[in-house]
DNA sequence: GCTAGGCTATGACAACTGTCATAGTCAAGC
DNA sequence: GCTTGACTATGACAGTTGTCATAGCCTAGC
């Protein structure tokens, strides 16, 4: 794995361990072995480009989930999605939330493209519900709620240290899609 | 208002707007009006204490809406819940997430007292949606997936500068509250 | 073999952070 | 009127932060 990003992925799990203000650029480097030097050749706009790559690095990969997943229709994108929350949640050992939502919670200056990644992620969603029969105002509603809820549940999660909110809104959701997709 | 509660008070708003590594103990006493010497007479614990006391304190103002609201059945505290954060939102223009889940997102030193708040909050819908003839395991999920999806939506409504994905959460709960409720 | 350029190593900078000590103010109670 | 104690004002401290400049290394390409 190229150290740049390796930077970016490291970038992405501290943030999401521990948020943008508390995760400084010589512990990023110290953590991913570069040397603080390497920080400003590869990322010369600084700290905020690292969060901003952080960012789409994470949405990146949540997007090939669902675009894959999506492709099964709403339930199967729907366990994807949760099932790929639950496997971030446990090989962290509950210690990381969202590195997005992260970005979001904190100061507005990179706050731009997390903002663009919510909408995006929501996007994705509403075609796979309307391709199973559901009407296009309540597919945007229902993949609102969808990613909404995981977001929230995932830090409830982890700060509770317990799968619980998780399965339970996992749990919810998949009876509320099934019912409406049912019909 | 005294001057001790206005630094909480104080505390809370700007932890929700910009994350607690980005409220310095100086701009907030600026914010508040009060000397910075006073924080530490106040707060001898420093800014830990002040942190837990604006979670708490935001945590009051909430359970208090729960409580009462919840005498008027599921769907009335669903309502209530939904307003305040509308309110919130609307109020702050948009500026503002929950500092309970700004706090809870960040560093774990002082995220024990947030991650008791999401339970509280949880545990307080459990026996009105009980109460409406919700069965104890549904109620248990469906009080997760309405504090966590309204904490996700709260996020995404600031991020998105925007109402939309709180009303399209609050739409989707109320129909499923009623449809649990009804039967 | 040598040279150019991507990368590293080191160290510095100004600004800011949380924290605290000390001296000063000022109103309430005797 | 005086004293006590709650509060304010000021300034300092050590550490950390983001940022960057400079000097060195070290491997491709000729």
């Amino acid at each position: 794995m190229d150290p740049r990003t390796k930077m970016v992925a490291g970038a992405a799990q501290l943030i999401g361990e521990r948020g943008v203000g508390a995760t400084s650029v010589r512990e990023l480097a110290k953590f991913t072995g570069a040397p603080l030097g390497s920080t400003y050749h590869y990322f010369p706009g600084g700290k905020d480009q690292l969060v901003q790559e952080a960012v789409v690095w994470v949405s990146g990969r949540v997007e090939k989930i669902l675009a894959r997943a999506g492709e099964g229709g709403a339930l199967a994108a729907l366990d994807a999605f949760i099932a790929s929350w639950r496997e971030f949640l446990i090989t962290s050992d509950y210690e990381a939330s969202c590195p997005v939502l992260a970005v979001a919670t904190e100061d507005t200056a990179t706050a731009g493209p997390a903002s663009e990644v919510f909408k995006t992620w929501q996007g994705l969603l509403v075609p796979v519900l309307q391709r199973d029969g559901i009407a296009a105002e309540r597919a945007e509603r229902l993949a609102w709620l969808v990613v909404g809820s995981l977001e929230g549940a995932v830090v409830m999660a982890r700060s509770q240290r317990s799968p619980v909110p998780l399965e339970a809104v996992a749990e919810e959701l998949r009876g509320l899609i099934r019912a409406a997709v049912k019909p």
